[in-house]
RNA sequence: GCCCCCUUGGCGAAAUUGGUAUACGCAGCGGACUUAAAAUCCGUAGGUCGAAAGACCGUGCCGGUUCAAGUCCGGCAGGGGGCACCA
């Protein structure tokens, strides 16, 4: 793609040609609306002004916009600038998501420091985003990274940590050795460290969590309340949270051992009690550790199952392991049975008990362990009449069949699932056998990592008071500048001037806690800060309050659980801790789709660009030649953007050669929001050729000065107003290319009456003023300077929206479809209100009807008022 | 494995939520303008048969409900997404 601008002439004003120049016009217009303030919102509303929060998912400083950031920039644009027509304050602020690896890496890479990297690319970036037009509030613009912000986090942390939201544990963490540093699971790659490619290993590393758990219940619950969201990530949700409900129970060892009387386990499935056959712990659990100090085979085991990664593929082709550890438990329902206790790597320490009883019969993974450990399996407890001895694949009784649990007498038979579950765990606890628990598959958000580009944790260690807070009057800690990236690792950790510090309590040596934040933090919280960016507070808590929750959310699905979840436990917590008055941060939620674009490759692994590329035919007889040689390319899957496959765009070289305008245009228009786009060529041109049109067309509306030949046309200004009451109802539910497709429909219509001539010019300036504002959220710019050159008063961009006239949204009289036995057959108009009968009555007297009809009998006729007409023989 | 979503022309899609299927755009084709091309404009366009009028078929496939189904119900196929040794 080249920058090359189409043409070079200077700014010419509107009426001077007919070529639209979006260079010029653009910058122009941003300079105006800057000047006037147009998009600044006040602390609180003015009185009488009904609040509107649009937020977009701010942007990561990663270098440069992509065009995925357009689309979604553009489509909060689109509902701020419709919002403020309508009269309300809007907030629609921008901000940046500063902290995190990438920075990191970059100053590895180029000796630099992550701070001026990152401070870099976001100047860069601020100045992509102002070519766009976007009406956003630049003066409350903070990036995480930013002393001020993360000082106030650092604050939240402390209350947060004081009202028992945040605690300290021990958790097992991904360490690669090499690097020195802890890795996500995503950067564990076939067991290696994706940077380092060291072998990863299992570390027990003391951690700070936040206790989202204690919330489960409540995240859960309150998911219901959330109606603007979609129900995909309501859905998505709910399963991350994870709620089920099962039995707590103990299994009597007939021997106590290393004081351990009993196993607790925990189990969804009460109702497979009866085929238990043996019981496996967690190598984590305590009894497996107790256990371990004197088994030096089994501490191997427990060793050797931890490193094993815990990666999705591994643990598809793990096989099940287990460690006879000789011990027994007396079977709690069934006389004098016992069942054998194995330490099992399929069992997780974090769910449950940590220990389970296992039902070969009833569940793979137990069938598994069972065959290769020839364990008993039990498979007599479903009574079913065709049922098939369990062979190597266990039984999972479908879901209307009658089942019996234990060998309880005659009528205790139930369904099985839920239902089941449910009866067999009121069966369970009369028998006294355990209780009822729920439990949460949400686990404790661990915070704490191990790097240099985060908020500090503002807490200091000393050897004989412990883990002290940093005191509220010594906040911010602020991240040294004088580091050093020369040695893998936590700069922070050899930075001994700014880690050796005084306890605060009792005045000696002490260190301070070197682990940053999660990035997640950082998101979790900036929308209650934009509400007032300089309170010397966290959040003024007014302020949010007035501006919270965020009427319109939209990202990425990809954010879909965590950093949702996050934020709405960040809402309440906040709310505990006073710093915030709402549970839920986001009314409404849209998710947007990418932006695609077809790849291209020559050859297995040369991937071309699209410039490279030439395109002819279509359907299946497409082709794709190389440019300089004419040498055949192939046409690989549309996929999302990436650097690797090169399919990218940049949307500055777009701006360059079509404007802003165009960009917004085209990815607002034909793919609905929630869905990916195609971002083709062949559609930014079309979408700049309806700009030119547009504009050609305004110029030769307003130039004309004629109203002598032509009169008011009822059809167009008819047109005109339900075009506006549709465009009305679709840009707030997001459906911006429905809307974009009617005014398409209008344009034609209003290009076609410029045309001919009859037409007054008043009644197309009229229509063409409705145009204008119809499409000034989408492509403001160019209603800008058509407002202008209508000669309208005033900017576009501050001015109320068009109510469309009830009156003019109906005719007199209506066209109805007639079938003839649900097939159309043709169309009748009548009068708007003429009755069932009489409609009836005119339908049948149609000619086309009544050769249908000939000599057979009308068995029905049915009349939907304003719809249909359906003559059944 | 469990949970969820999607499937409409050559392509992106629309269909007022059960009431005229394919609006609008892209690509195509025919034409006008031009020495020519680009740009622009006009026309055409689901499939089959037909000179035409028109007829029949048609929203992934099979069946059902209904005067009427892209839309609702049951089954199947294909594509996509989420979760996952969660007991």
């Amino acid at each position: 793609m080249t920058s090359a601008p189409e043409t070079n002439s200077p700014a010419p004003l509107a009426t001077q040609t007919n070529r639209y120049d979006p260079a010029s016009v653009e910058t122009r217009w941003q300079d105006i609306w800057a000047e006037q303030k147009l998009f600044e919102a006040p602390t609180e509303p003015a009185p009488g002004k009904e609040p509107y929060y649009v937020l977009e998912m701010f942007p990561y400083p990663s270098g440069r916009i992509h065009i995925g950031h357009v689309r979604n920039y553009a489509m909060g644009d689109v509902i701020a600038r419709y919002k403020r027509a309508k009269g309300f304050e809007v907030l629609h602020p921008m901000g940046w998501d500063a902290f995190g690896m990438p920075a990191e890496n970059a100053a590895m890479a180029n000796n630099t420091h992550p701070g001026t990297w990152t401070y870099e690319n976001i100047a860069t970036m601020r100045g992509q985003l102002q070519r766009m037009g976007l009406s956003l509030d630049w003066s409350r613009e903070f990036a995480t990274c930013d002393v001020d912000y993360y000082g106030k986090q650092q604050k939240l942390f402390l209350d947060f940590l004081a009202a028992g939201l945040i605690y300290r544990k021990n958790a097992k963490v991904n360490w690669d050795p090499v690097d020195m540093t802890v890795l996500a699971n995503e950067q564990v790659i076939d067991g290696k460290g994706w940077r380092s490619g060291a072998e990863v290993e299992q570390r027990d590393l003391t951690q700070w969590f936040f206790k989202i758990s204690d919330f489960a219940e409540e995240l859960l619950d309150d998911i219901d309340t959330l109606e603007n969201w979609p129900d995909k990530v309501k859905l998505m949700q709910a399963n991350w949270i994870g709620k089920s409900r099962g039995l707590l129970m103990g299994f009597d060892l007939t021997e106590p051992v290393h004081g351990f009387e009993a196993i607790e386990i925990y189990t969804t499935r009460p109702d497979t009690l009866a085929g238990a056959s043996f019981i496996a712990l967690a190598p984590e659990h305590p009894l497996s550790v107790a256990l371990a100090k004197d088994n030096t085979q089994l501490a191997e085991f427990n060793v050797d199952v931890r490193r094993s990664g815990t990666s999705e593929e591994e643990l598809e082709k793990a096989e099940k392991r287990g460690f006879d550890t000789g011990l027994r438990v007396k079977h709690p329902a069934k006389d004098n049975a016992t069942l054998p206790v194995y330490v099992a790597n399929f069992v997780l320490m974090d769910y449950g008990t940590g220990a389970i009883f296992a039902c070969p019969a009833h569940d793979q993974r137990d069938l598994d362990f069972a065959r290769k450990y020839d364990l008993p399996v039990i498979d007599t407890f479903f009574a079913l009449d065709n049922a098939e001895p369990v062979k190597n694949e266990a039984f999972v009784p479908p879901k209307t069949q009658t089942v019996r649990f234990l060998d309880q007498p005659a009528g205790v038979d139930v369904a099985t699932g839920q239902e089941a579950v449910d009866a067999t765990l009121d069966w369970a606890e009369k028998l006294g056998l355990g209780t009822a628990q729920t439990q949460f598959r949400l686990r404790d958000w661990g915070l704490s990592r191990q790097r240099y580009w985060g908020c500090p944790i503002p807490i200091i260690h000393c050897e004989s008071c412990g883990t002290v807070p940093v005191p509220d009057a010594d906040l911010p800690v602020v991240l040294p500048d004088d580091i050093t990236f020369d040695k893998p690792g936590n700069p922070l950790n050899r930075h001994d001037a700014w880690r050796k510090i005084a306890c605060p309590k009792c005045g000696g040596e002490a260190v301070r806690e070197t682990d940053t934040m999660d990035t997640f933090v950082d998101s979790s919280w900036y929308f209650a800060r934009f509400a007032d960016p300089t309170v010397t507070t966290p959040t003024n808590v007014s302020a949010a309050s007035t501006w919270l929750p965020v009427d319109q959310y939209i990202g990425g699905i990809e954010h879909a659980i965590l950093h949702l979840l996050y934020s709405r436990f960040f809402a309440r917590a906040m709310k505990v801790t006073g710093h915030l008055d709402v549970k839920e941060p986001f009314r409404g939620l849209f998710t947007q789709g990418m932006v695609v674009h077809e790849t291209y490759k020559r050859g297995e692994r040369e991937w071309l660009s699209p410039q490279e590329v030439e395109l002819s035919g279509e359907g299946d007889a497409r082709k794709a030649v190389l440019k300089s040689t004419g040498e055949d390319v192939t046409i690989g899957g549309i996929e999302k953007m990436s650097k690797s496959k090169r399919n990218i765009v940049d949307p500055d070289a777009i701006i360059d050669r079509y404007g802003a305008d165009t960009a917004r245009w085209f990815v607002l228009s034909d793919s609905p929001p929630d869905r990916d786009v195609v971002w083709t060529e062949a559609g930014v041109e079309g979408a700049h050729r309806f700009v030119q049109r547009f504009w050609k067309l305004i110029l030769a509306i307003s130039t004309s000065n004629g109203g002598g030949q032509g009169g008011a046309d009822n059809d167009l200004t008819r047109l005109a107003h339900r075009t506006l009451d549709n465009v009305d109802r679709m840009i707030p539910a997001l459906r911006y290319n429905a809307a974009v497709a009617q005014v398409y429909t209008l344009v034609n219509a209003l290009e076609a009456a410029e045309r001919k001539g009859t037409t007054s010019a008043e009644a197309l300036k009229t229509v063409a003023t409705l145009v204008v504002q119809m499409i000034a959220p989408m492509m403001p710019h160019l209603a800008e300077e058509c407002w202008a050159a209508l000669g309208e008063k005033g900017l576009c961009a501050a001015t109320t929206w068009p109510t469309a006239d009830p009156a003019l949204l109906e005719d007199d009289s209506i066209t109805l479809p007639v079938q003839i036995n649900g097939k159309k057959r043709g169309d009748i108009t009548v009068a708007k209100d003429l009755s069932k009968e009489d409609v009836e009555k005119a339908a049948l007297e149609l000619d086309f009807v009544q050769a249908a009809i000939a000599d057979k009998p009308v068995r029905r006729v049915v009349v939907v008022p304003g719809r249909i007409v359906n003559v059944v023989v």
